[in-house]
DNA sequence: TGTATTCCTACCAAAAAGGTAGTATAATAC
DNA sequence: GTATTATACTACCTTTTTGGTAGGAATACA
C-alpha cells in the first residue's frame, strides 16, 4: 500500500507546474529541483515516464522547460500516479486474473478496495489542491 | 499501492479458519498449506505476526493448530492486514508528519486517500466475504 | 516416549527502490 | 556560428524490501 518517491515527486512537479501555469513561460527542472530540494538527475528520469504520450509541453534550450498542456482541472491525480508508478491496483490478480477460481474469498475484497482507490484518485485533479 | 504475499496469505489463512470455524476443532497450518498450495514454512513465519497479542486460539501438539477466538464478523480485514503488512498508509508523511510544511499540496490528497483506504478495509470483516 | 504440532532464530537470493554519471541532442541568444 | 542552457538517452550502482528456506527447540497429547 505504498506510493514511492516516483509518485510523490511526480505530484510535486505537477503541482509546481500547475501553480506556475502560464502560457508565457516554461519551467525548467532545475528550477523545480532547486526549489523543492530534490535531485535534478532523478527528476529527469521521472520525467521520462511522466511525459509519455506528450503529456506536457516541452521546450529545450535557453528559457526552455516544461509547461502544462491542459488546465490543472484536466489533470487527474490518478493519471499522474499511473504514469510513473504503473498500475495502482493493490494486487496483481485484479488485472492478471485470479488463479484460485471461485473459491477465493479474498478476490471480491480486493476488487472493492481497488475500485475505492481508483475512483478516489481519478476523481481528484490538480485544481482540487492548489 | 501494493499488498504483498504476506497480506494475501494472511487473508487466505483467516478465511480458511473462518470457513472452518468450530469450537470443536483446531486447524493446523499443515492442513492450510496443503489445501492452498502454499509454503508451510512461510506461513509459519507469517503466523508470528498474525498471532501477535493472542489474536487467535492456539494449541500445540497432536490435533493442535489455530482457531478463531472471536466470530468472523469481529475480525476486520484492516486489522488482519495491518498485523502482517504493518501500517497501510500510502505515504510515510501521514504518520511521521510532513516535512514540507504548509506549502505541500500533496499532503491533503494523501490524507484523503489514506482515509478512503483505511475506512474501507476497517469496515469489512471476514463475515462479509464467506 | 513417540509423534504432531507450534515457536524461535538464522540465513539467503532475487527484485524493486532510489538514486548517480556521462554523453548526445536541440533550441535560443548573442 | 558558437556558447549556453535546456531536455533526452543510456548505463550503472547501492540499499532496502520481498519472498522465501532451513534447522532445531518447546509443548501437548495419545
Amino acid at each position: 500500500m505504498r506510493i514511492g518517491t516516483r509518485g510523490r515527486y511526480a505530484l510535486t512537479i505537477m503541482f509546481y507546474l500547475a501553480s506556475n501555469y502560464s502560457k508565457e513561460r516554461y519551467v525548467s527542472l532545475k528550477e523545480i529541483s532547486d526549489n523543492e530540494g530534490l535531485s535534478f538527475k532523478y527528476l529527469e528520469k521521472i520525467m521520462v515516464d511522466l511525459n509519455k504520450d506528450n503529456y506536457l509541453d516541452v521546450q529545450r534550450g535557453n528559457n526552455g522547460g516544461y509547461r502544462l498542456k491542459k488546465e490543472p482541472k484536466d489533470y487527474s491525480i490518478g493519471e499522474i500516479l499511473r504514469k510513473v508508478e504503473g498500475d495502482l491496483s493493490p494486487v496483481d490478480c485484479i488485472n492478471k486474473g485470479c488463479s484460485r477460481g471461485k473459491k477465493c474469498m479474498s478476490y471480491p475484497f480486493f476488487e472493492g478496495l481497488n475500485n475505492e482507490i481508483n475512483s478516489f484518485v481519478d476523481n481528484k485533479t490538480l485544481a482540487d489542491y492548489i
